[in-house]
DNA sequence: ACGTCGTACCGTACAGCGTACGGAACAGTT
DNA sequence: AACTGTTCCGTACGCTGTACGGTACGACGT
């Protein structure tokens, strides 16, 4: 009864590695930091499931074992990436509560921010999540995310869940996003292409008198979004209520 | 430059499969539904990682390239999987808007279910997502649903989104709660035991006066949920803004 | 009753994955 | 110059999804 059923990171392996200085300690020049650069550089241009080992050393011109030198395994790197990736988000961490509009506005920009993070990186929604990263990127972002919120009239726990809530939402509807972008990548199809081609299918398959509600307003959805659905315009209409809420609360005292 | 890359379920195939009738056309017995059934069993005790063709055709009792005269191939079955579990959601199309407390008591429902639903199948989270499933099952799923926000005041593209918004959330939640379920689990720890194991390292590394706001309303979020986070609590906090933002869409009118 | 044909079943094989293991080669210290 | 510790990496194992081709059965026409 091994534990080695589900491949996940070990955290403590992880958190080691997360905040260690990364120096080059090699003969060949071989550092962590370059292996994760690698690593995201595979996962941008062609996802993370051609993110294999081999293809890492490969493009560092390196054995493939040479990486478990630098690295416990795949899980843990994955974890690595994920952290540098975070660290892309904020020049500066003031520049969430930097911004104008007092709360509402940071919060805005926290999730305009991390929409653009998991377009330019689709792969971040593909980790598979063990316990969440806590390097020193995250953290970082945590604080700079949380200070837009402090102060305007909301308890630490309180802090704490609007974040979360605002940052689910939209990790929420970038995969929904991601995953449309994929299908109409390796489908060489766009939606209202798809819909038009499979349409028929549907209609002849599923009575439309059966699903009266579903089929007015999927049909109305889908006029307007050009589509089964339209992650950008979820995006927005979703942080209005959430953000249209947290107002009441703060409100409400 | 072939499109065997990424190894997603061809939208065609999977589409005429879900409304197909499954009829048992094997001299062995072997079935669709069989099939299906069986992936959902291993699925359900030991994670999507552990259904393989191999292990799946096992359970039967059946040599494993016999489930490709039945199947496509895995990620097809995938999408099935997905939509059967679909269909254990609501006993009647009319369960949500059944509900008392009128729109609102209706979203919490869908909400508790969807709660529910992955709660008990978690590895419908770690499914990779192609283009959404649109099997039966998630058509009438999606009718249900829709029912308790007709006639409230929302035009109809409005509804789609405002269910959208309320799925889209507790998927998050549920992803979230899951990881930390799993992680939990293979490192036999729950989640107070790891941090009193970890703090100290994490204490000496990372310098908390960098992180004024992060340390003070992650310490304050960490004793009130008794470790990093608190997926039933992110539900209900998060569930409650986004339905008083509803509320106020509705009542600007 | 008997040949014929379609198809369900499945054994073998291949390319790719993560990584355990052990040997080789080099750096630094004595 | 010899020893020691670390880095590098070739080989091998068990696993994955599935392409291909052979076999054997059920049904149907005569």
């Amino acid at each position: 009864m091994s534990a080695k059923r589900a491949p996940d990171a070990d955290p403590a392996r992880s958190l080691a590695l997360l905040w260690s200085s990364h120096s080059r300690p090699g003969r060949s020049g071989l550092t962590v930091r370059a292996i994760i650069e690698a690593a995201i550089g595979i996962a941008d241009t062609e996802g993370l499931d051609a993110v294999s080992m081999r293809q890492v050393a490969e493009r560092l011109g390196v054995g493939t074992m040479s990486l478990y030198t630098h690295v416990p395994g795949k899980a843990e790197l994955t974890d690595l990436m994920v952290d540098t990736a975070y660290g892309r988000l904020y020049d500066d961490v003031d520049a969430p509560a930097a911004q104008p509009g007092g709360w509402r506005g940071g919060m805005e920009f926290v999730a305009a921010r991390n929409w653009d993070l998991y377009r330019r990186h689709p792969w971040m929604l593909q980790a598979p999540g063990g316990r969440p990263v806590l390097g020193p990127n995250a953290v970082l972002k945590y604080e700079a995310e949380l200070r837009p919120l402090d102060g305007v009239g909301l308890s630490d726990v309180e802090m704490d869940s609007v974040l979360a809530l605002v940052l689910t939402h939209v990790e929420g509807t970038a995969r929904l996003g991601a995953s449309m972008a994929r299908a109409q990548q390796d489908s060489g199809m766009n939606e209202t292409e798809w819909w038009t081609v499979n349409a028929p299918l549907l209609d002849k398959v599923m009575d439309a008198s059966r699903f009266p509600v579903a089929s007015r307003v999927g049909e109305a959805a889908g006029r307007e979004h050009q589509g089964a659905a339209d992650p950008a315009h979820a995006l927005a209409f979703g942080l209005a209520r959430i953000l249209d809420g947290v107002a009441a609360l703060i409100a409400g005292r």
